[in-house]
DNA sequence: GTCCTCACTTAGGAAGATCGAG
DNA sequence: CTCGATCTTCCTAAGTGAGGAC
């Protein structure tokens, strides 16, 4: 409950809302307290630990795995990694070569030497009857009584409200992810080389917590300890363990509601309201690197204006074969442009083909400056498809550029900036006095143009063209009933003109009001059609979450009277809690 | 510079919960 | 009340970028 109040003290100091002053004046002085300049992120640290995966619990006896025909019964560690593989089984993964050839190798190391001595080959195991077996069991928990799905509710909350909060400096705060990844196959997004190679068990062995010294520290499950019980306050985590796939390092962390990620939030769309100050310097400096005796300097200022122009991202190094190939700006290769000094009657056009993150294809072609397209033509002298494009620059050198140009300013603030100032001035654009519906269409329209802009695609939903039906059927039938409610209506008209009377002339009211309503129906879902036709192939929640400055909103529903809840569900209003307490109807980014 | 480690943000899909039409 | 569609939450992979060692 006192949360709200010292987040918002903090927000008091760099905005003048004095509503909220008078009751928060203690929580201001808290909050003085807790702005740390020494880079500590907090002062006291409790919570309780991570929760573990559930044990394994070996198959019935009745579910076999076969091979080669054959019934065999595996020992439990290898029967363990076999259900991994049966519960992906519909999935498309398990037809993939690597995939599997990973899957069998990792599966093997799990084996008995007997088992490894007959299961040579992956194509003669038959995981069929687990797969059916975990598909019975899916169903059988749809199908449980409404007083067993309470229960299971109940107990999973009792887990959240057990594990799911810590402290921090006083302020009670949700997790994020409290529990600790289960064991698994690893799926990788795209073509990924360990797609397929067994996740472990991670168990409190593990595991390093970090917590507060003068904090109750959380306690290993009986029989167990922790790798290391640690006290870093310059960091935000709670715990921490290193996955065996890549040997990366795993965090929990707190909730976006929480007063840490929220102050970083508004913090990172601040540094963009500063580049916004200098975004016109930054340019024309660019555009006159461009002219640089030297190439370094050149394919800097050539990649600043991807970045810039397209929002691509920074682009760091990868190690080849350990990931999926993927690029961004600073390292799309010689295959992945090419130049058109002219393509349908405009010039200088490159066209761009990559997979970036997660293996999402970006693909774009428009036209560029002369003196950029001259540029690319000279990066490209001499190399192979497989050459770097920028050979002299790297994300290092870049960031390292950006930060002499302006505090805090790295590549990706450009992505935030665009994508923020996109949204305004898309709603300045597309907003007009008009009815909800509509108002929010142009909300999404311009939510759309940012989610564009950033290449934030999705599958499209595989019911997608059917649920396009069903609602284009709605829209006929609700035409019908309209030219229906107006026939009715001309006859009412008529009616009373003949008859002059009281009752005849209320019955026109009714018509009329009845004839509204289905206008009004029908327009609404007229105005959902497009904008769900418009949506096929966008993902708007990844903008929404992380590149729209959510002050830009809360002042867009606040001018045009569209209550909030229309535009962000409880989970975005907690995340975004500061901005609403925050932005008036005049916020300008 | 280059490599490596670490912490943190950004990302799309899967799973689960809720809604609304019939 | 049931079922499929849709919305929300969860999950965790895949990025960015700072900083330190050499």
């Amino acid at each position: 409950m006192y949360t709200k109040p010292i987040l918002l003290a903090g927000y008091l100091q760099t905005t003048a809302l004095t509503v909220f002053v008078l009751n928060v004046t203690l929580e201001i002085s808290l909050w003085e307290e807790e702005r740390y300049t020494d880079g500590s992120k907090w002062k006291f640290l409790e919570h309780k630990g991570p929760v573990f995966a559930p044990p394994y619990e070996p198959l019935p006896s009745n579910v076999k795995f076969y091979y080669d025909g054959k019934h065999m019964k595996l020992s439990p560690q290898a029967e363990e990694v076999a259900t991994f593989f049966a519960k992906m089984l519909d999935h498309e993964y398990t037809t993939k070569e690597v995939f599997r050839n990973n899957f069998f190798k990792d599966w093997k190391k799990e084996m008995t030497p007997e088992e490894k001595s007959k299961i040579t080959n992956l194509s003669k195991c038959d995981f069929t009857e687990m797969s059916e077996y975990f598909k019975a069991q899916t169903e059988a928990r749809k199908q449980m009584s409404k007083e067993e799905k309470q229960k299971i509710k109940e107990e999973n909350e009792r887990i959240v409200q057990e594990y799911g909060f810590c402290v921090m400096d006083n302020h009670k705060e949700r997790i994020a992810n409290f529990r600790i990844e289960p064991p698994g196959l690893f799926r990788g997004r795209g073509d990924h080389p360990k797609m397929g190679m067994l996740k472990r068990r991670i168990r409190p062995e593990d595991v390093i917590i970090n917590c507060s010294k003068d904090s109750k520290h959380p306690k290993p499950p009986p029989g167990t300890k922790w790798k290391e019980v640690r006290h870093d306050n310059k960091v935000t985590w709670l715990v921490s363990w290193t996955e065996n796939i890549q040997g990366s390092i795993k965090y929990i962390m707190l909730n976006p509601s929480s007063r840490i990620k929220g102050e970083k939030d508004w913090q990172k769309y601040e540094t963009a309201r500063r580049l916004k100050k200098c975004v016109d310097q930054i340019r024309a400096q660019y555009r006159d690197d461009w002219k640089s005796k030297e190439m370094r300097i050149r394919q800097r200022a050539v990649a600043l204006y991807f970045i810039d122009k397209l929002a691509l991202r920074a682009g760091n190094e990868k190690e080849e074969g350990e990931t999926a190939d993927t690029v961004g700006c600073c390292s799309l290769r010689v295959e992945h442009i090419k130049l058109y000094p002219e393509l349908n009657g405009q010039e200088f056009v490159v066209e761009f083909d990559f997979l970036g993150k997660d293996s999402i294809r970006y693909y774009n072609t428009i036209p560029v400056e002369k003196r950029v397209f001259k540029n690319l033509q000279l990066f490209l002298e001499n190399k192979q498809p497989e050459d770097d494009l920028f050979d002299r620059l790297n994300t290092s050198i870049l960031n390292k550029h950006l930060q002499e140009l302006m505090d805090g300013l790295t590549a990706k603030v450009f992505r935030t900036y665009n994508a923020s100032i996109t949204l305004q001035q898309q709603l300045k654009e597309l907003t007009s006095e008009d009815n909800t519906p509509a108002k929010i269409l142009s909300y999404n329209r311009a939510n759309r143009a940012v989610a564009i802009l950033c290449n934030h695609q999705r599958a499209p939903p595989k019911t997608f063209e059917k649920s396009m039906q069903n609602l284009q059927s709605k829209i006929d039938a609700k035409k019908d009933q309209l030219a229906d409610a107006r026939r009715e209506l001309k006859s009412a008209k008529a009616d009373a003109k003949v008859r002059k009377d009281e009752k005849t002339k209320k019955a026109v009211e009714t018509k009329k009001k009845a004839v509204q309503r289905i206008e009004e129906q029908l327009m609404k879902l007229e105005v959902q059609a497009t904008d769900r036709e418009e949506n096929k192939q966008i993902a708007l929640g990844t903008s929404k979450l992380n590149y729209l400055d959510p002050r830009i909103t809360v002042a867009w529903c606040k001018k045009w009277n569209v209550t909030i809840e229309k535009i962000y569900n409880k989970t975005q209003r907690e995340k975004f809690a500061w901005a609403i307490d925050m932005a008036d109807k005049d916020f300008e980014f």
